[in-house]
RNA sequence: GGGCGAUUAGCUCAGCGGUAGAGCGCCUGCCUUACAAGCAGGAUGCCAUAGGUUCAAAUCCUAUAUCGCCCACCA
């Protein structure tokens, strides 16, 4: 039965054949875990993506890369699972939400929190849609079945769980912190929310008197004239001589009249200006620290909306920049304006608002979580646990452990979970975040649950009202290795597949989100949340650059998917991965869209298709278990040296992945596939499938099926969806099964043969030699030639008797003479040296003498460089004796070569003359 | 200011102790019944600079320069 050629196109065509597969795979669910199976397990969490916009590149790269692993595994009979799901990302989503709402020309607080909610659900639901779709189109190998998100029942159960656990072990708390505030959209923002613009502002230098001699001074500097209104002290440096007499006096702050102490800090700085520092704990993150170190008053100056309030006065009601220049005008009013310099200086800006946030003092919700870090500390510096790949990210990693800081996990949002805490209402008043609060609340897994507490404690007539404010996004992806198996319960997925195998994650999110999984995971869990932390690094543009939504630089990777296809993006992006955590460059042309790297990779995937058309071609219809293993007795010199050379890839590209290395085993399985099989094998077993009935065709055949599929396994971690399409036509499993679900092939060293792959590179050289002088004869393709090889060597003579009919027929020689000693001198020889193999085409007016004169002498010069290198090395007594004793013999052994080499070619040469 | 990467062919990058490799691009021939998304052949490199270790350095060490990232940011 002949092979059905229309089911083989010449070209390769990725739009039919990857949604094919991708359907197939969900259908069969290939991809589902099942706890009850055997095998070791192998266990892995998605990255949740956030629920805004649609999937860009670095998820693309990001998401590639263990899925490589991941099929791997699961084709190496481990217990595999990978679990997807969503990220809520309150954030992101207010700041999408908002941007719509201002197009209406509303604020959220237009709306009430349940319709700002439902808005909020309708758009997830949306949002998640478009991203599971194009995580499909990635092809990549995840468990659907188990989806989860981070708001969604379970987890908001895990969630609350986590909550009331750390809050009764005493490790959640209220307290006062600065929150960076956007006055224009009247909320806090997050640190990434805050964009640092380099400005040109003012340094202006007050005089502040001393209280009990107002003739003398102290100057300080500020950039926030305004925020000397709550200034609560002056701080000098504790070894500073200039104060020493100072210390402990106070000061008459201006306008306030107010007596302030001077203190003495070591954060202060002597060599920066005078040397004393006004401190305004209420405004600024490091005069909060001093402020908390010293006892001193906390005074807040501002309203929400970034006017001053009654502790202003007397420019209460100022909009901040107006009484920044009333207080400068004051100063300079009263003769205590020193000076004003111009400075270039670093102001934080609000993303959302457009305008400088201030550091905004309110009760917050904190973790407490130096001891959680201390474990992990301890996990990591005792048993690498985890172990980072590459190793240098753990200092990252432990470097933030060390310096922690208290968590604040509590967010001025609706969108997120909310805080389960309930305050105890006594005068019907909503909780004040703007003051210390003394206000009574209990923390419950549930409303009834809260009531209860509350009623025992103070009494049946209680009214509660819940704290409005969510947690931080990081709480709930800090659960993620475990909310997602079903913790708190104990389920058969969390029993089995935790702690996780490996988590794969970009080196941007260490601090965010790494060592929070740890940390969380090693208080509610007790264990380390994975074993490996595997590290990606960034995909850079086309110029070298981070691509970013505001440089507007980023490259769609569905455009280049609808271009070139899946498997080419991903076998693009993961064979530039060098080692791991390096950043990789991505070769684009944004005039035409077209990408260089995904074209060769496109390319690459073409080749294979024609390859596998090829011998889909010769096989007749049978697969390679019909055809069988083939008898090593027949096997010839090309078949063995493939199936020497398939086995030792495979070794080297099991060796590869086993220690992460995705972009080396890519690159290996390339030339493996497109050097030796293709470029090689294929064509050297040619002539014998022309001859199908014969014995040598059938070995052939047999050798061909089983190389081809095992090509196709090796490569299907990077290309999932072309090898499955050739393992299904070359196979024809009688059932539903893919290539995903087979055996990854193990190398066997019988079949590794490193002495026949040398003398096989001999007879490759000696065919190449043999087209270059044809090429250099300018010879047509089809025109017969006669070849003469001479060479004395008798292994050189044995490999190229067994490789004649080789030789013969890839280089079109007519003729084929292979001697140890010349009989007969043609005339006009063209001719080339490979070892001490003389190669000589003698071509009666075809050769160009001149040419093949200064070709020869450009040889023999190359020749003597190399043997005068080697002779210098080889006189030098040190080398000769500390050196290996093999590395000196194959150097003497080379220059004997060298030697031989170099006296054919003056012969050959003086022959011509 | 502290830390981490990178610097190899025109471009993008491998190699990481025994004197250089790939893909793309370029040049020359080819539509050779798997593939022109291809085949054959070819040209191209003081491996950033300066020291050091070593018999031997692109490869290890130390500085320097340039580029890039991260963290902390002096009122």
């Amino acid at each position: 039965m002949a092979f059905d050629l229309s089911l083989m196109p010449s070209q390769y065509n990725p739009f039919e054949v990857e949604p094919k597969w991708q359907q197939f795979w969900q259908e069969q669910g290939v991809y589902t875990a099942d706890p009850d199976q055997p095998g070791d397990p192998f266990s892995m969490v998605l990255p949740p993506p956030n629920v805004t916009g649609n999937l860009h590149m670095g998820h693309a790269f990001t998401y590639t890369l263990p899925d490589v692993v991941t099929r791997y595994k699961r084709m190496q009979g481990y217990n595999v699972l990978w679990v997807p799901g969503t990220d809520h990302a309150s954030i992101a989503v207010h700041t999408v939400l908002e941007k719509q709402l201002k197009a209406e020309g509303k604020t959220r607080f237009d709306l009430s929190r349940e319709e700002f909610l439902t808005r909020a659900w309708s758009w997830k639901a949306q949002s998640q849609n478009n991203i599971i779709s194009q995580l499909r189109r990635l092809g990549l190998s995840l468990d659907w079945t188990r989806l989860r998100f981070t708001m969604d029942e379970g987890l908001n159960r895990s969630v609350i769980e986590a909550f009331v656990r750390l809050y009764e072990a005493g490790l959640i708390y209220r307290g006062e912190y600065l929150v960076n505030w956007c006055p224009a959209s009247r909320s806090a923002v997050s640190d990434i929310e805050v964009d640092d613009r380099e400005v040109q502002g003012s340094l202006w230098h007050f005089r502040y008197p001393l209280a009990e001699d107002p003739a003398h001074y102290l100057v300080v500097a500020t950039t926030r004239p305004e925020t000397m209104l709550g200034d609560t002290a002056v701080a000098v440096h504790p070894d500073d001589l200039r104060y020493q007499a100072w210390i402990g006096k106070s000061i008459r702050l201006p306008i306030k009249d107010r007596l302030i102490p001077i203190i003495a800090d070591a954060y202060v700085d002597p060599s920066f200006g005078s040397g004393c520092v006004k401190i305004t704990p209420a405004h600024d993150p490091n005069d909060f620290e001093i402020g908390k170190r010293h006892q001193l008053p906390m005074i807040n100056i501002l309203n929400e909306d970034g006017s001053l309030n009654e502790n202003g006065d007397p420019f209460t009601g100022l909009d901040r920049f107006v009484a920044r220049q009333k207080i400068v005008e004051w100063f300079a009013d009263h003769h205590l304006l020193d000076k004003v310099e111009p400075y270039t200086h670093t102001v934080p800006y609000s993303d959302r608002g457009g305008v400088p946030i201030e550091p905004y003092l309110s009760i917050q919700w904190f973790c407490d979580v130096s001891g959680m870090a201390q474990t992990c500390l301890a996990a990591e510096t005792e048993q690498q646990s985890p172990r980072f790949v590459p190793e240098r990210w753990s200092k990252v990693y432990t470097g933030w452990l060390e310096k922690i800081r208290p968590w604040c996990i509590s967010r001025q949002l609706w969108w997120g979970h909310q805080i389960p805490a309930w305050y105890v209402l006594d005068a019907a008043a909503s909780p004040d975040k703007t003051r210390t609060d003394a206000q009574a609340f209990v923390v419950a897994r549930s409303e009834a649950e809260a009531y209860a507490q509350a009623r025992q404690q103070y009494g049946e007539a209680v009214q509660l009202q819940r704290d409005p404010d969510v947690l931080d996004t990081w709480f709930s992806s800090g659960l993620w290795p475990f909310s997602t198996l079903g913790w708190p319960d104990p389920t058969a997925d969390f029993a089995r597949y935790y702690p996780n195998t490996l988590m794969s994650t970009g080196f941007d999110i260490i601090f965010f989100w790494v060592a929070r999984m740890t940390m969380m995971a090693s208080h509610l869990t007790g264990q380390i949340p994975f074993q490996d932390v595997y590290i990606n690094g960034l995909v850079r543009d086309e110029n070298g650059a981070k691509m970013s939504k505001t440089k507007g630089n980023g490259i769609d990777p569905l455009d280049l998917l609808d271009r070139y296809g899946t498997d080419a993006l991903r076998y693009a992006l993961v064979k530039e991965v060098v080692g791991a955590g390096q950043d990789i460059r991505l070769a684009y042309d944004r005039k035409t869209g077209n990408s260089a790297s995904v074209e060769a990779a496109r390319n690459f995937a073409n080749k294979i298709w024609n390859a596998s058309r090829f011998v889909l071609l010769n096989l007749g219809g049978q697969t390679p278990a019909q055809l069988g293993s083939p008898d090593p007795g027949a096997l010839e010199l090309a078949d063995r040296w493939m199936l020497s050379r398939l086995h030792s890839t495979t070794q080297a590209v099991r060796q590869a992945l086993d220690s992460y290395g995705l972009g080396e085993g890519a690159r290996l399985l390339y030339s493996l596939i497109w050097d030796d099989f293709c470029d090689w094998y294929i064509e050297l077993v040619k002539p014998r499938l022309r001859q199908p009935e014969t014995s040598s065709a059938q070995t052939a055949r047999q050798v061909l099926a089983f190389v081809l599929e095992t090509l196709q396994q090796l490569l299907h971690p990077w290309m999932p969806h072309i090898t499955e399409e050739i393992w299904q036509l070359l196979t024809q499993p009688p059932q539903a099964t893919s290539i995903a679900q087979q055996p990854y092939p193990t190398a066997q060293g019988s079949q590794i043969n490193p002495s026949l792959e040398q003398s096989f590179g001999v007879v490759i050289e000696t065919i190449r030699a043999i087209r270059n002088l044809r090429a250099e004869a300018n010879l047509n393709p089809g025109q017969k030639i006669t070849t003469i090889l001479q060479t004395q060597d008798p292994a050189g003579q044995s490999i190229l008797q067994e490789a004649q009919a080789y030789i013969q027929d890839l280089t079109k020689s007519e003729t084929l003479r292979i001697v140890e000693i010349l009989d007969s001198e043609p005339k006009q020889v063209a001719a080339a040296v490979v070892g001490t193999i003389q190669v000589l085409m003698p071509l009666a007016g075809l050769v160009d003498i001149a040419a093949l004169q200064a070709k020869l002498s450009k040889d023999i010069h190359k020749i003597e460089a190399e043997i005068e290198g080697i002779t210098a090395r080889l006189s030098n007594p040190n080398f000769v004796d500390k050196a290996p004793a093999e590395v000196v013999a194959s150097n003497r052994q080379q220059r004997q070569e060298l030697e031989q080499q170099k006296q054919i070619l003056s012969q050959r040469l003086s022959k011509l003359i």
